[in-house]
DNA sequence: GCTTCATTTCCATATTCGTTGAAATATGGA
DNA sequence: TCCATATTTCAACGAATATGGAAATGAAGC
């Protein structure tokens, strides 16, 4: 539900789609700032927000914050969609996965892949 | 946008879900404000959500409003979060669908379907 | 240690949201 | 026509949200 939440707001899913565009090795606070014209502080109001949900990482590298998209989370959200939609008969849906674009086989993508 | 929103909130979710259940014959709003334990009033506020994000048709039976579910503008919005994820690699994604639970294959859910 | 760069924290503000109570509207039945 | 039922409309309120400016924090380079 958070994970929804977090994403019905035009600029953060923005950020997220952003970053799944990035992939697994994420972006830098600041580029993510500059791509989507937005407020630093702003931006950090909707990074909490989609880390809270889990629909994101972060990590320090240098002065840079460099933020990823979390795609097991999204799959979550994906699957509980779906769930919601085929109540007692899930075989006649088609399950959903999010995946980076350009699959690195990473340890995070593999469990996710799962 | 507007549906990512309208199911971002725990009442509206749960009035969704329990028309998804109902069916595309859908269920009077009495039956729905009894179910989910809700005042009249509040619940046509989240109809009107709904309504306006096109997850939901009204029609009037008797002095009863029979709210349905539009599979269609659900089967949408997955589309939508799943090419969100899978920017360029479309064909590394499986495609999410959502159906009524017991399919009676009226017009409305063959065109969802095609 | 001082300065610069990247980001966050804090505070204020305007807007939107979800809910409620009271009154209005529409339908069906006696 | 009068009444009961089903739902909507309206006005109001507190809470949450999104955004902005100013100051603070943390890291790197001189």
């Amino acid at each position: 539900m958070t994970a929804l939440a977090a994403l019905a707001q035009e600029n953060r899913l923005d950020v997220f789609r952003l970053l799944v565009q990035a992939g697994p090795d994420g972006m830098p606070a600041g580029r993510v700032a500059e791509a989507l014209d937005l407020a630093p502080n702003t931006l950090t109001f909707h990074f909490d927000r989609l880390r809270q949900a889990g629909l994101v990482t972060v990590r320090r590298d240098g002065r840079s914050m460099i933020y990823a998209a979390r795609f097991e989370t999204m799959n979550t959200l994906l699957g509980f969609l779906t769930e919601n939609c085929c109540q007692g008969a899930a075989e006649t849906c088609a399950p959903a996965v999010c995946k980076p674009a350009h699959s690195k086989r990473t340890k995070s993508t593999k469990e996710a892949a799962s």
